[in-house]
DNA sequence: AGGTGTAATGTAAGCGTTTACATATTAACG
DNA sequence: CGTTAATATGTAAACGCTTACATTACACCT
């Protein structure tokens, strides 16, 4: 026996209409009549409907967020931070974490011809061509943060000249032999962001005219795990490298650990530079490239918020915010000879 | 212009009721006719409506997720957790990160009068008296982590006993001063947890005559940051800890960086034991307590599961998962001469 | 005083499903 | 072949709001 508007209007002694108007703070209700349905309400413990609310008006106040499996420090950091501006805004969020890429299909389906929400924030996710031609017919606000799509905003960082800076740094004190972290070369999601740094990684050699060694790029899992992985064999092959990229901070962090495992010292014997900015790589002294993670979510929140709020769209196709080198530690000039 | 339950009875020449048992399953359907209507709502790409049919029929298949702000490690690890088998078994969730005591209460508010989920997980929260009569007054299942309320079931550990654990294992070492990171005493959240756990460090030292020294205790915010400078404070006073417990893994990598900061080494100059077993501790070697985190999360979601799917609530007031000690790199025999 | 504009409220028609109930169809049986 | 019981489908009434439109009540002019 849950209480309805309808409750409420009796014991306001008013009808629904006004009940609805007074309660959503809409004009034309006079002020002492809305203060009394308030009253009345507060004291039923009454609560609108959302459900049914959005099937009357259209609007759920609700936005959907479908991004990849949560659980890596990158993706909660970008989401939190997006809720955090959208639930100021008024907005209920529904999060999808996708782990494969039928799933993703799936969830989009849901959330798009479901009319479940009112807008759709993409974190970091290969849409294909149907998925996006599925958004982009209707008229539901769009953005994305680290996906290409051609059609709705974006929001992200330059990764192949941060990947770039990365790598000088690591040339710029001296090391040659470059080992790369990378990520999974057949990984289902299909991550641009791998492939973009890689390229970064690569420019940034090519312009130094140091020649790329295949054996000194190995894929890793996104994860302390997977760089620690990826470091051990990269300390197996023949001429090991001096200086090493991980492509997040959480691989770098796992590479050292391998790398002092083998007595190994971090930056005398090999240096390592990681990609993030994680919240641990001040304290365990990670150089690395800063991004703005938190940036980006809330950016993109704040994007939609807007077109939300009929706000046209703009010709923003794509919006990069800045990295930045922070060098601490893990980092230092090469002490091996030059062949 | 969206397509209706009615324009796919039309398209298949059938009613709505048959087009609504088709897309659903439901028995009573002739096998043809229900492949028929499903290739005809995905030839017009239709999706039900889940406002209007849970407005219909009562459910919404969403459960909600009410917790703290979700940019620490463990509530995210906790909720991703719950999120992945509510996920799998059918449900979406919408999640509430709660940064103030009044969100709470209007979170909870909007959740359960507002008819928005079918199920809510309470994630460490002090609920007010107020917020249990709310929930406890309908019908809709609620299971709660590392939150007491007496009323619904509860997932967690023994954070007393856990918290002895450590602090005992600094005894064992030989450790007599033994600092203790915990919480702000004015939260105004006012978590449970850290108060459990002092308690934990309270009797281990009187159980082995251990004076309390009150300027040991210091609190910190549940972050790198927060171990950083309560590790400071303790190196401050005038004798000094041989021995930390801090209450979360992240404060205890906080303190370390502090630590070496000033030139000490760990653990021959002093040990740290952290709380949690965080993704990152192994990587730093940090000796913890571990907790069954993504447990608290899986086992939650089944809970609820269960629930929903009509289960009787059977009398497991309060499920205590396993914790253990982990010994790594940063704890070791005190190098103090006893006094 | 009659007319007019504005503010406050009410009436009732949807919104897109689900589902109890009614009906039509088919199979099974004596 | 008539009767009965399933089985398959249709009809239409909710579900609890929002909102276009209608109505009422005033205050302000002229």
């Amino acid at each position: 026996m849950t209480t309805t508007i309808e409750d409420v209007a009796q014991a306001a002694g008013v009808s629904t209409a006004t009940v609805s108007r007074a309660l959503r703070g809409l004009p034309n209700v006079a002020p002492s009549t809305r203060d009394h349905v308030r009253q009345v309400a507060e004291a039923l413990n009454y609560a609108i409907d959302s459900h049914a609310s959005r099937l009357a008006s259209g609007r759920s106040t609700t936005i959907g967020i479908v991004m990849p499996l949560a659980d890596q420090w990158f993706y909660n950091r970008v989401s939190t931070s997006a809720e955090a501006v959208l639930s100021a805004g008024g907005y209920d969020v529904l999060r999808y974490s996708i782990a494969a890429p039928e799933e993703q299909t799936e969830a989009l389906r849901r959330l798009i011809s479901g009319k479940r929400v009112d807008g759709v924030l993409i974190i970091n996710l290969a849409l294909a061509n149907a998925d996006v031609s599925l958004m982009a017919e209707g008229t539901l606000p769009v953005v994305t943060i680290e996906t290409d799509t051609g059609k709705f905003p974006a929001i992200g960082c330059n990764n192949v000249a941060a990947a770039q800076t990365a790598t000088r740094h690591l040339i710029n004190l001296g090391h040659r032999q470059i080992g790369l972290i990378s990520g999974l070369p057949d990984d289902p999601m299909h991550f641009a962001i791998p492939l973009e740094r890689e390229q970064g990684y690569r420019q940034a050699l090519a312009e130094h005219g140091i020649e790329v060694r295949p054996e000194l790029n190995v894929p890793g899992n996104f994860s302390f795990a997977g760089g620690a992985e990826a470091m051990a064999q990269l300390l197996s092959i023949h001429h090991p490298p001096t200086g090493v990229f991980a492509l997040s901070d959480e691989m770098a962090i796992g590479a050292l650990k391998t790398i002092r495992d083998v007595g190994l010292r971090v930056p005398e014997d090999i240096s390592v530079i990681g990609f993030d900015d994680h919240d641990v790589a001040a304290y365990v002294g990670l150089t690395t490239i800063r991004q703005p993670v938190a940036g980006y979510g809330e950016q993109a929140a704040r994007l939609l918020l807007a077109r939300l709020s009929g706000e046209k769209a703009a010709g923003e196709s794509r919006i990069e915010l800045p990295t930045q080198l922070i060098v601490r530690d893990t980092t230092g000039p090469c002490r091996e000879k030059g062949e």
